[in-house]
DNA sequence: TGGGCATATTAACAACGATCAATGCGACTT
DNA sequence: AAGTCGCATTGATCGTTGTTAATATGCCCA
């Protein structure tokens, strides 16, 4: 089965063997674990880099209120913040919403890789880059969009990335997460986040399942988000 | 005048003479400049990181309709995202909020920079990850928190942040933005905003001016807002 | 096989924030 | 001195979103 890690970097710019093999290695003491499992929480000290390998994951935050809010997905070839282990603490929880592959690479190691292979250190970079991004056009979304918009924008995003690494078959790309994650991440209840779903679900651009949500027509989804995936920082862009 | 940036940096941990020498060398060619204005544009190639050595600025993103959503405040020692200079295109732009002092460090010159001098990288890397956790805290603010308890708890990030580079004098912090950049912050309407500063200042935990906030009693502020700054890193780890 | 549980769905109502509109105020310009 | 402009402020009204509650469905498990 490929590394969807390695997979990910090469979006950036080519590795050479060794690089590939470096990071093969680094990835191999991988564990599985069940669905709504913490792999950090806020408060612990990080020690190492998680790296995504399958499944799917969160970024979260609990309020005192017992809310939370999701700041963002993580999916095969996602990695929480590089370097994260010069911090004392974690500011945030990390979550599977899946069964998800996990590696962790502990910070003397990530270290090492990076000293020794530029072209690693530089695509890491270029990763830490584009999920800065992508926190900047959730803050955007939260901030000035209709809820509907918001909604189909945070599809948008999910789809391409979702395509970056392999993950959307022929026709049907599904995201595994319930209509409560997905109103943690927007910010809305689920009771509202239900109804704005129903909506796209009229207007074609997509199908839900207990469970998951099935993009039917991106197409649309983009043009009801206003869709525009420059901050994705792609190399390639694969738009006909 | 000392340097804001060096300054900051420090808060990380200790820079030998020659690191601040070297850093404040890079910040020579600094330029002041007029409010609202445009550093750098969504859109435009970046080539330098820009340092804000005196006066306020932010990131933003503009919408199709009109709308600005600002994603981050700078003040003085803050920097743009170190290493944007990777991207080909910027994804959001920076504008001056006050007139303002900046310094635009060149790729190469930065590059130099981190190689020569590893306790200067380590610091930068820590004010990135900093940035970084600020970003997520606003998506926490933007999607959980009550509009009053946003405002409150921005206006508490940023006391703090003033505080951290020796903004805050004996006994006021004033915070130089009109009610309506607070609006394009918080993602609310400036009319509703401005019900909310009335509150606050109801409340008696700060006061107005046209042009500006002052904050006179932070403690109320910090209690309205639920403010918790663990996610500022503060404390630095401490490597055996 | 039946009961409990999480998720999805819908309805009715309440609360919140946006919109529209008008006024005051001070700084700046002519 | 009059006029313009941006900002702050307030009121009235309207649409959106949250809240509460009820029901349906499918799944897991005892």
């Amino acid at each position: 089965m490929p590394n969807a890690f390695v997979e990910k970097l090469r979006g950036y710019g080519p590795l050479d063997s060794t690089d590939e093999r470096l990071l093969e290695a680094a990835c191999h003491g991988s564990h599985m674990y069940l669905p709504d499992h913490d792999l950090i929480c806020e408060g612990d000290e990080p020690s190492t880099m998680i790296v995504m390998l399958e499944g799917w994951a969160c970024n979260y935050k609990l309020l005192p209120d017992g809310s939370r809010q999701i700041i963002a997905f993580l999916m095969p070839g996602d990695v929480c913040a590089m370097h994260v282990t010069m911090l004392a603490e974690m500011d945030h929880s990390i979550a599977t919403l899946t069964t998800a592959r996990i590696a962790r690479i502990p910070r003397a190691q990530l270290d090492a890789l990076i000293q020794s292979q530029p072209r690693l250190s530089e695509a890491l970079w270029w990763t830490q880059l584009v999920d800065e991004a992508v926190l900047r056009a959730t803050i955007v979304s939260m901030g000035r969009r209709s809820t509907t918009e918001r909604i189909a924008h945070l599809l948008c995003e999910l789809n391409i990335r979702m395509v970056n690494v392999g993950l959307v078959g022929r026709r049907s790309c599904e995201m595994p997460f319930t209509q409560i994650v997905l109103a943690d991440a927007v910010g809305l209840t689920p009771v509202h986040t239900n109804r704005i779903i129903k909506k796209l679900r009229l207007a074609g651009a997509l199908e839900t399942c207990p469970g998951s949500i099935v993009i039917s027509d991106i197409g649309c989804l983009a043009k009801i988000a206003g869709f525009d995936d420059n901050y994705l920082h792609r190399r390639v862009k694969q738009y006909a």
